[in-house]
DNA sequence: TGGCACATGTAACAAGTTACATGATTTA
DNA sequence: TAAATCATGTAACTTGTTACATGTGCCA
């Protein structure tokens, strides 16, 4: 559980309630990180019990007394720990979604493309609200907390890419359903379609198929500028 | 749950082991979708119970008796229903490692390159095996599931490019740590590193920081042959 | 007058990890 | 002779989800 150290984190800077914190999950790292009441509240008491956190009920007439949580010498000895403890382990692709297109030889290409549209619908929405979140808070945030907002904004990206894609190759057949099936030919547009993604020039029309995949590249993310320089 | 249904997408080609699907589980898919003892087994368990699989005992000698998983008809029914069904949820960056980012303005400039340095050889490491993984089983899988190999090697290659731009603007001073420190300079070192990534064509610098960084684009992936050309 | 913002929770369940347990055969 | 492979599991625990519960004040 990181969901105690994310919440040290944030009373480090100064005590909350677990309405506050969770305004914060909600209008913050909304899509970076989302939090439950059930699992927001209970988390909070445990803390408090563990001696991590100490806890100051303001009275309130009319609706529910506001619990204000600060954090001990413990809580920040515990964040301490964590915040410099190694991360070994690496974060898998274990997505339903993706599990859905390991067996996609299963379905016709008719299923197939209502699945890849609708994700790429939910993909293109969601980047719009990274953006909107971004643009909101870009100000207030650490230069770390910066570049976490332009990572989800680069892998919503890559992912669009990857949907759009696999769209394109279902749409013209070239990717067979029949179970088992290899194509060399499948290898080849696969390999060339990755090759073009991040090379030095890609060709007019792999730009063109771009366009009409609907994948903004170059993004409204950077503006860009056009005078080719770096810092 | 995903995991009942991942396996019943197998047994779907076919009757197995648990065994044998725990090997398909850590040779196969690995990186992308691991799974314990503790939660296989116990899971089979209850799909049988549940009428979803049959069980046939095949005694042995010397070692544990095998069980020979069948899907029913019941199974077969639940897995057609659940790979139609529409995915609706975004997947959310939910990561210890980004988290430590997140609070990184709490730490020193050597604390945050020991992380940095830590999880560009963890994922170096983790895309030569992903790379091994799929030269071994590219011939036996199907198109769609070549797709997720390719996913995952961009995704990986994607996270270690982010991770060696950090590890730069932490070196050369551009990030300075003081915590909620805004400054000009970083949104603007932030926003030429994103727009190179993807630009039609990215300046000689940015190309020879790529290879200080040791980042392969193109990478070996696509084996850039250079004609420009698409299918 | 219906819903949203404020403010806190509980209970039941589902999913997943870790450590432990057994025991023969094969390979280094 | 140590350890890896084959083959199955249990028990305790942590983490997270979903649905439900309570109640005021304010705005359209």
């Amino acid at each position: 559980m990181s969901l105690r150290e994310a919440m040290l984190g944030l009373l480090d800077d100064g005590p909350m309630t677990g309405y506050e914190i969770k305004q914060f999950f909600r209008n913050v790292i909304q899509h970076f990180w989302s939090v439950s009441d059930g699992q927001l509240y209970p988390t909070l008491k445990k803390m408090h019990k563990d001696g991590l956190i100490s806890l100051e009920v303001v009275e309130q007439k009319g609706t529910a007394n506001k619990h204000v949580y600060s954090i001990t010498d413990k809580g920040r000895e515990k964040f301490a720990h964590w915040i410099r403890e190694p991360v070994i382990k690496f974060e898998e692709l274990k997505e339903p979604f993706v599990l859905k297109v390991f067996f996609f030889s299963k379905l016709s290409r008719e299923e197939i493309l209502e699945h890849l549209h609708a994700q790429r619908e939910l993909h293109a929405r969601i980047l719009e609200e990274i953006r909107g979140v971004r643009d909101t808070y870009e100000e207030n945030v650490s230069p770390y907390q910066r570049m976490i907002g332009y990572a989800g904004i680069l892998y919503v990206e890559v992912r669009l890419l990857w949907l759009a894609r696999m769209i394109d190759l279902v749409e013209q057949g070239q990717i067979e359903t029949q179970p088992g099936l290899y194509t060399e030919q499948m290898i080849e547009v696969g390999k060339r379609f990755f090759e073009e993604v991040f090379s030095e020039k890609p060709s007019k029309e792999f730009r063109n198929w771009l366009d009409k995949a609907k994948v903004h590249l170059p993004f409204p993310l950077w503006n860009a500028r056009g005078d080719g320089r770096r810092e």
